[in-house]
DNA sequence: TGTACATCAGTGAACGCGCGTTCACTGATGTAC
DNA sequence: TGTACATCAGTGAACGCGCGTTCACTGATGTAC
């Protein structure tokens, strides 16, 4: 049966919100075209009805989930200049290391849970992927303690901040203690910097 | 054709080196197990013979990649204690994010490459993942530069490559001046700390 | 505004394909005598 | 040391299954008059 145009743009909506999501968690290969299409209530084969292929739904993926990451930065950078930088960056370490997070994959930063699959996907996902991570990258420069430069010193506790998530998800149910190990330390050690 | 026992275990050998190689380029989930004995010279009907599952052999793999990566890191923690911590982390930082070694994630550090796997992995994988990590870091925090808290210190700087290394791959391809961008940022920023 | 019909989002069966795993078979190796 | 046979690593066909993608069909929506 034929749907309403507003039914059928939310339909395509939570397809791509549940893909941001799935793909997060499990990573892109070990999600189906199926399995996206259940969890948005709708039935496999009317995928092909909004995407061109699983690869273009992928990249659309990546820039759904990159869209509201960068938004949240966006935000901490407003409060950074409205409450000084040296509050909104120890409250944005906090979040980002707090194992909530950790325990979330499927909401938290496509840096951390999309970049391993970005280096092997095909280019379109990589080039949605890259463009993200530059605008991440920009947000996150204006919340970062001062620094002799700036970006690089955003690029480089991103890098941090990505790879204690990586190191602490992948032990985290076989070796607890060191999976907060890793998050205790490396909040430790940033939060110095402030 | 029955083979020597000698053959036999390098055949063994061959295939979980094949593993280590072509599960940190392209994921453990999109190389078959029929890839991994054509790599090795053997067609797939063998692998059983080895191998429980793919699942173990992943297992065993991972612990084939941190035995090397491990060994590679005492070496240098040998060389920290004989000619000064200063210069073996500085060489050490130089290797790590050098364009060649991100370039080849297949013998890179498996922090890196086999971290999102090892989230996403069952347990055996996970669990090889972990002490493998755990290893890692005591023989890096013999390397880091001296810190109140030098482990922290050691977690944390990992922490930072293994993020450099994954974004720049992610990449590398479709914007090669960010990717090359965040290997020359993480290097100085962390260089200023020997 | 009401009617007639073309459009097209959604359905579910079907496709070819590659996957992990199994199995009957081969024949050189390893061993018991 | 030499012979007879059991062992078992390797082979390649076959298995059931799930994947991405296609397709004929349905029927409410959107549109032309």
């Amino acid at each position: 049966m034929r749907i309403s145009k507003e039914a059928a743009a939310a339909n395509r909506t939570r397809v791509l919100e549940a893909a941001a999501r799935l793909f997060r968690e499990k990573g892109v290969d070990a999600i189906a075209v199926a399995d996206l299409m259940k969890a948005a209530g709708l039935t496999h084969g009317g995928f092909y009805n909004h995407f061109e292929s699983k690869e273009e739904l992928a990249a659309a993926a990546c820039r759904t989930a990159f869209a509201a990451a960068v938004e949240r930065v966006e935000r901490k950078a407003a409060d950074a200049s409205a409450h000084g930088r040296e509050q909104a960056f120890a409250h944005y370490l906090e979040r980002y290391l707090a194992r909530e997070t950790r325990d979330a994959p499927g909401t938290s930063c496509p840096l951390a849970t999309l970049g391993t699959d970005a280096a092997r996907q095909g280019p379109a996902f990589k080039a949605a992927f890259a463009e993200g991570a530059r605008r991440y990258i920009d947000a996150f420069t204006k919340i970062v303690p001062s620094d002799p430069d700036p970006r690089a010193q955003a690029i480089t506790v991103l890098s941090t901040l990505i790879g204690a998530l990586t190191l602490s998800r992948a032990c985290v149910g076989v070796d607890d203690a060191f999976a907060d190990e890793v998050l205790a330390a490396v909040g430790e050690q940033l939060g110095r910097m402030g």
